[in-house]
DNA sequence: AAGGACGATGTTCACGGTAACATTCCTTGC
DNA sequence: GCAAGGAATGTTACCGTGAACATCGTCCTT
């Protein structure tokens, strides 16, 4: 084992400039009134040595370790994929060390990454929550530190920050209507999946709104195969489906191309994320496209600005917007 | 700023349960020799005071830090996540923490990243990288700390961790081969990608190898959209292409159904990497699968042995596996 | 010219652990 | 019954940094 190779230290930066410790770290620390050749000298001294400050004993001297941790799901998807590189991102440029534990939706293992995160002393946390499970596990270990929660929808109040679900089912299922489509059933997402939930409950309103018959869900757990299978289950009458993401719908078309069921003339079918395969699925998917980045970069916003003690952003959800393209023909298109 | 609040120490600990804080220590980094009694004391008293020790302190005393740097892609494909993945899984396993950041192939942002490990004082690194630019950056900042390499062919040795692109390659090209292609196009990856570039080696030794033609390659970014503007500069004599990845495969159908052209009947597509989608396209693609997972874990093993100093484990290129599915026909089946 | 204020820098201590060494306690053998 | 030795535990000295306080010199004021 023995790694010992310690580099130079603030006292060895200090005895080549001439200066004390205090003075090294005075001037690593951006403090004022320090005359200007002192400084250089030192800036000098760090150079040749190479230099480099030791973060273990700053954190220790401080109380502070500037780290954040980030709960992300296990299964990466690419919603939850972008939105992870823009926190990663943003924590950086905010000076601030993102330390990213993947989780799966078991018990246990959230709770071994939520225990390994404080273990580590993190400040803050980012949480993006797959299923509603990590938040109950959170709440249960009693959490002391600031936390932003991203895909829970507004389950958190303004520690939330999302994509307004409930406005993205609307643009999708109005677009539908608009086409002449009243027979519309979902392929939802996972039961334990908040955003499943959301886009679910969307629908049911929306049918209701309408005076339209609910057709009954078909469950899927975001993956392209589990869109194929749920074809099986379609109700006959339907005459388009809502996906809850864009992987499911992509499974879907195929099952029903199997079948010998054209998209669109036979079958409308539109996803949720608008994720780059998308454009190119055949046909090219009707879809609502989220601003996964937005959305990241807003909770590390809201994180800094707590931290930091000023005014925290607006945590509004953001809107989605309605991507048109060719999976969905006005009702009876077939038939022309 | 003021945060303060710091926990229970050791010595509150030790007082707690009337020894030294030193015995404390010895309970919590498992030694031996310590009465049942007296060990049960302590950990009672850490658990009634929900003390957790400080990484920082114990770094700063040991001189060691137990975290290894991961520099990840940019922009996230499906394989280098599930490689991160993995990575991110494995390290926590061994006790070692991952601090992953993702870098673009500018060399500014390279450099950033890795003085941002350094500057974490990593103790060891795994390298995904995308392009050969990460690796001329590494090596000119002078890298003290063991490092493996992922995504870069066997261009590190025995420290580069892989699937064997070229065996991966000829997969699929024999297996075109022998459908009768002889007029086979390739649609590689970037200039600057290693992997893309071993691909695009493979392409034209076994095209030499068989005395075949080599039409001239196009080059795409990976993305769908890149393969879908692929398609325009493909020779109007081929019968089939190979595309360096999935998602450019199915730019290059949907381009290719735009144009009249039938997949498999008029055209035969190969892709690389066996995304999830892929059972999914119309048609499904046939494609080579690579063991995303298999690699990470195995950069990871061969760290930890280096850093444990025991025998690393041998980092001979992993196998790839032929997917067949219904993207490719036999030659002229459009005129039957 | 003396005193004060302030700017620049130095000194000391604390942070919370671990390592090395010191001590105490018990057991064991004679 | 006592010495010896090992097992269990305590004491002390760091690790490298930042904060608080101390010191020194200089310039300004009166």
């Amino acid at each position: 084992m023995g790694r010992g190779a310690r580099g130079p230290s603030m006292h060895d930066v200090a005895a080549l400039a001439h200066v004390s410790h205090q003075t090294v770290s005075r001037v690593l620390n951006g403090f004022e009134g320090i005359r200007p050749d002192t400084r250089q000298r030192v800036l000098d001294a760090i150079d040749e040595l190479g230099y480099r400050r030791n973060l273990a004993a700053r954190s220790l001297a401080t109380g502070r370790t500037g780290v954040v941790g980030v709960i992300a799901p296990d299964n990466p998807t690419f919603g939850a994929t972008s939105s992870l590189y823009a926190v990663e991102h943003a924590l950086r440029d905010a000076g601030l060390q993102p330390l990213i534990t993947a989780t799966a939706s078991r018990r246990s293992s959230i709770e071994a990454a939520l225990e390994f995160l404080h273990g580590r002393s993190v400040e803050a946390l980012v949480i993006m929550a797959p299923s509603r499970k990590v938040l109950e596990v959170h709440d249960s270990m009693g959490a002391e530190v600031p936390t932003a929660y991203l895909l829970t929808g507004e389950e958190r109040g303004r520690w939330s920050v999302s994509v307004d679900q409930q406005g993205g089912a609307d643009l999708v299922l109005e677009h539908l209507y608009a086409q002449g489509h009243r027979r519309i059933q979902h392929v939802r997402g996972p039961l334990d999946s908040i955003e499943a939930q959301l886009r679910a409950d969307a629908y049911t309103r929306f049918m209701a709104r309408h005076g339209l018959a609910r057709l009954r869900m078909a469950e899927g757990d975001w993956s392209p195969q589990s869109g194929f299978e749920a074809y099986r289950r379609i109700d006959p009458t339907a005459t388009a489906v809502f996906c809850a993401n864009d992987q499911m719908a992509m499974g879907l078309i195929h099952a029903a191309s199997d079948a010998g069921m054209k998209v669109p003339e036979d079958l409308s079918v539109v996803g949720f994320d608008d994720i780059p395969e998308s454009a190119h699925m055949l046909p090219p998917l009707t879809t609502v496209k989220q601003d996964f980045r937005a959305v990241g970069m807003l909770a590390v916003a809201l994180l800094e600005a707590t931290l930091a003690g000023t005014e925290p952003p607006s945590t509004e959800p953001l809107e989605p917007e309605l991507v048109l393209r060719s999976s969905v023909a006005p009702v009876g298109a077939a038939a022309r």
